[in-house]
DNA sequence: ACAGTTTCTGACCGATCGGTCAGTTATCGT
DNA sequence: ACGATAACTGACCGATCGGTCAGAAACTGT
């Protein structure tokens, strides 16, 4: 009453929740009511059935890294990245726990490695056209700390929002956080307002600022 | 030649970058030069050792919440605990990571339930004083992201920053994703920009929004 | 030099891990 | 009904884990 896509799913939860070195192929076995046997028999090893489980979603976020640095650098691109960003989270929240956690630890695995490699090529693109500490840590902060809030919120019990509220909320704040720097970016001095207005987009939490940060960055702009 | 201090800084580097169970006696042992035993003769166990390796950050983050918990909430009670949780964070950023990345996977240790206790505590109160869902995912990306930051320049190699202009960034980045919360509570409506000056506190890249930081840098620093 | 204590070590133990294999049960095309 | 194939299982294997223990080695004070 198992198939091979139920497993997938199971170890992929527990993947993320107890780690993979805590879990045990035994105990993927037992929460879908089969023996190990039976689970070995569906993925030959557990390296497999990790690939299986979370190499989706390093194929899925490849393919939006590509789409990013493959087109110029404007207000409309990084909104899109934003936007598909967001999504990639939501749509994806235990793979990208898993090798946000456990990428160090599991780095000798192959489709880890793979999903590092990703990682890195996400740091260096944004270390490459941003300059500053700051600049470069409101990206750490933002997409690190979205991927956190995703699953904390569930590893703790806290009672979870529905998801479009939750994509809004974050579209907003990652926006928000990345404005100064593609306000500064967009050659226009007023954009911050405007990029808001896009993250916005068919929200209705609607209330917070983020108008009158347009005030803070604009007498930023560029001095590199 | 390896002091029990020696083994506990080992072990939690350890701990942090390769997980709790992805870490064995024989490896800690190998790193200090000594045999399996000996670790097992300073420390009666691995939870043993785990629990002093972390301990001392979590009973500091205690101290940090509970005179947060105690003190009404107003701007500067804020912008001390924004001040007091950066520091908090750079001076335990191995302890937070494992904590919050492994927290979960290893809730049946005392000491990690202790520190998961924290956790809760710590988004409870922000959960009641804050109505709105975007708000409180402003406070999980602003804290989450922070600690991710501060580990994941670190797991993989990039260069790190010194550690006073990583301070200043992360305060000025933190203070101002906080800043619609903080400015609604503060009772002026408008003040979405004083909280955005409260942010720049004590900074130096010097660039970044805001012009005045009059009100903040008077409030903090010189509370260690 | 010697006794006492601290520090360290190799050998060993039970448990659990990932994985293999021979064999059993269920499913399905004909 | 029956053979073929897919799905499943228990028994077993080597390796590694955390931890115990008796004893060697090193460092003390006298």
């Amino acid at each position: 009453m198992a198939s091979s896509d139920d497993l997938r799913a199971i170890a992929l939860a527990e993947f993320a929740t107890s780690g993979y070195l805590g879990t045990s192929i035994h105990r993927i076995a037992e929460l879908a009511g089969l023996s190990k046997s039976s689970v070995l028999y569906h993925f030959a090893s557990k390296e497999a059935l990790l690939e299986a489980a979370i190499s989706p979603a390093i194929e899925r976020m490849g393919a939006i890294l590509t789409a990013m640095a493959t087109q110029p650098l404007t207000l409309e691109t990084r909104s899109v990245f934003i936007v598909d960003f967001v999504d990639f989270l939501l749509e994806h929240k235990l793979e990208v726990h898993m090798f946000i956690n456990q990428g160090k630890s599991l780095e000798d695995v192959p489709v880890i490695e793979r999903a590092n490699a990703l990682v890195v090529r996400l740091a260096t693109h944004f270390i490459s056209t941003l300059t500053t500490t700051e600049d470069r840590m409101r990206f750490g902060i933002a997409l690190g700390g979205a991927a956190y809030m995703l699953v904390s919120s569930a590893t703790f019990e806290l009672d979870v929002p529905p998801q479009d509220e939750t994509r809004t909320a974050l579209i907003t704040i990652v926006t928000e956080l990345l404005a100064p720097v593609t306000a500064r970016l967009s050659g226009q001095p007023e954009s911050g307002r405007s990029l808001a207005s896009v993250s916005a987009a068919g929200q209705s939490t609607g209330n917070r600022s983020t108008a009158d940060q347009s005030t803070a960055q604009q007498q930023k702009t560029q001095q590199e």
